[in-house]
RNA sequence: GGCGCCUUGGCGGAGUAGUUACGCAGCGGUCUGCAAAACCGUUUACACGGGUGCAAUUCCCGUAGGUGCCUCCA
């Protein structure tokens, strides 16, 4: 299993602390808003990622979290907190924000079939964690106070540009940021902030600096150390995080334990909308409510995610995702012959169908290479189309569907059969044919096609497939 | 302003110094009762200009366009 990873910028085989066990921490979302369509990206790819591990024999320890905490509007660690800003704005509270949209983040990751994090973890239900933590590089000299909170000194902890190759001199001349000036270095950022006096905070803590509310990075620390240990094997996340939210976890966890805090780094890149960023001044937020409601299915999203490689920058637009549709379609068809396994034995040849996974493993193995894997499904699909399934054969016909689905989440499996309505009408059809009724036949066909089942006539029999 | 990245056929998207993935869509054909499926062919793909190679889409330099980060964002 190779990985690149961004801590060494190289292709990496993936050597976990204790195997077969590999630890996982994923940064999940800020949920103050609708997940869109760039946040399926990365966590479709991340889920990849595990199937990918679990059918290499590893046994995945995912923790993934969920930030209802804490997340300011501005990265400068200024502005309201996001969660805040948002209840103010619709007349809630923060806590029912964030109970909203974790809900409605979980369901996507449902309809998308991902697999589901052995751990889902609040940034606001470890705040005593998140405070230990931050105790600790107090008492190690990596902290000091100012008037709105407890900062980390990134001047003290020298390999801070490292991480994300930074050049700190360099970006602070061109950029157009209005830095607190009572921050030693700029690139300096909160570990607590405290509540201002002059609005009120529906999410605030006592801590011993003073009521108020952890910074953006420290959770993520201090969680996934809590649960994985000081030393996690995989990180993962937005490509965006890597100046700023990673940069700064390396910082805090490094700086705390004198341990590395990962040994690889996963990020997703980004994907654009019509050739442009996902933002939400251009309203070009789709989320998978607005792809659903044009009748395209999660998995059409899935399938579109897996066209690309997760490191390059991916484009999305309507025509490519009706495209995914329809090789969906196609997949569905082949999966669908497992309903029609003739006893009878043709003189097909043999196919190597348990073959099939450990192909699709290879592919994902080298980087997680999903372009490639499709290249090949697609070639699998293309001759099983031909080759038939025969009776003798479903059994390992279904074990290599199967195998599809653990890597890929296709949920080819959930193809079920049609009725035995359809099934006599289908029979009706081919008796019409033999008996050269060709009006009645085609009847058939199109009083079946109403019904969404397309019947195509090969050597083997008539087949069915939606259509 | 600083630092990066990208530019592949109608669309999406791999890949490689010389044999041109894969998918969707179009066109023509074979097959078929008609379809569908499959197969064959087809629209002579690699932004532009230089350079280094026997050979460049694939390496180097430049130009143009796009785009990302340094602000918020997966």
């Amino acid at each position: 299993m190779k990985l690149y990873n961004t801590l060494t910028r190289k292709v990496d085989e993936i050597k976990p602390q204790h195997p077969p066990e590999v630890t996982i921490y994923t940064c999940g979302p800020t949920v103050y808003d609708y997940a869109h369509i760039g946040h399926w990206f990365t966590y479709v790819r991340m889920d990849i990622l595990v199937r990918t591990l679990k059918a290499g024999g590893f046994k995945p320890k995912w923790v993934m979290n969920i930030t209802d905490v804490g997340h300011l509007v501005s990265d400068a660690d200024e502005g309201e907190d996001k969660l805040q800003q948002k209840a103010r704005r619709e007349g809630k509270t923060a806590q029912e924000i964030a109970e909203f949209y974790t809900k409605d983040f979980l369901d996507g990751m449902a309809s998308l079939n991902m697999l589901k994090p052995g751990r889902i973890v609040k940034a606001t239900e470890h705040i005593k964690d998140q405070i230990a933590l931050i105790r600790k590089l107090e008492k190690k000299g990596y902290t000091y106070v100012i008037d709105d909170g407890v900062y980390y000194d990134t001047g003290k902890f020298r390999r801070y540009p490292e991480f994300a190759r930074l050049d700190l001199d360099e970006q602070q001349a061109g950029a157009r940021v209005n830095h607190n000036p009572q921050k030693r270095n700029p690139s300096d950022f909160a570990l607590w902030k405290f509540s201002p006096e002059d609005v009120k905070r529906d999410m605030e803590w006592d801590s011993p600096w003073g009521k108020g509310f952890p910074g953006w990075h420290i959770e993520c620390s201090a969680m996934s150390m809590k649960y994985l240990g000081d030393t996690l094997d995989i990180h993962t996340g937005g490509i965006d995080h890597v100046p700023v939210h990673h940069t700064n976890e390396i910082a805090q966890s490094e700086a705390a334990t004198g341990k590395r805090f990962a040994n690889y780094w996963m990020h997703s890149n980004h994907v654009t909308v019509d050739g442009e960023k996902i933002s939400k001044s251009l309203g070009n937020s789709i989320t998978l409510r607005d792809i659903e409601k044009k009748g395209i299915s999660p998995q059409a999203v899935r399938l579109h995610i897996l066209e690309s490689n997760y490191r390059s920058q991916s484009k999305f637009n309507w025509d490519s995702l009706v495209a995914a549709e329809n090789r969906l379609r196609d997949l569905r068809a082949m999966a669908v012959l497992r309903w029609q396994a003739p006893e009878t034995t043709h003189d097909t040849g043999t196919f190597a169908l348990l073959d099939v996974p450990l192909q699709l493993f290879n592919r994902l193995a080298d980087d997680l290479d999903t372009p490639q894997a499709l290249a090949y499904l697609s070639e699998v699909s293309t001759q099983l189309q031909v080759v038939f399934i025969e009776q003798d054969m479903v059994d390992h016909f279904e074990a290599m569907l199967q195998g599809i689905d653990d890597l890929l989440g296709l949920d080819l499996m959930s193809e079920g059969d049609i009725t035995d309505e359809q099934k006599r009408m289908i029979a009706e059809r081919s008796k019409a044919r033999d008996a050269q009724d060709w009006a009645r036949a085609d009847k058939m066909r199109d009083l079946l096609l109403e019904q969404g089942i397309a019947v195509r006539d090969t050597v083997h029999g008539a087949i069915w497939s939606r259509s």
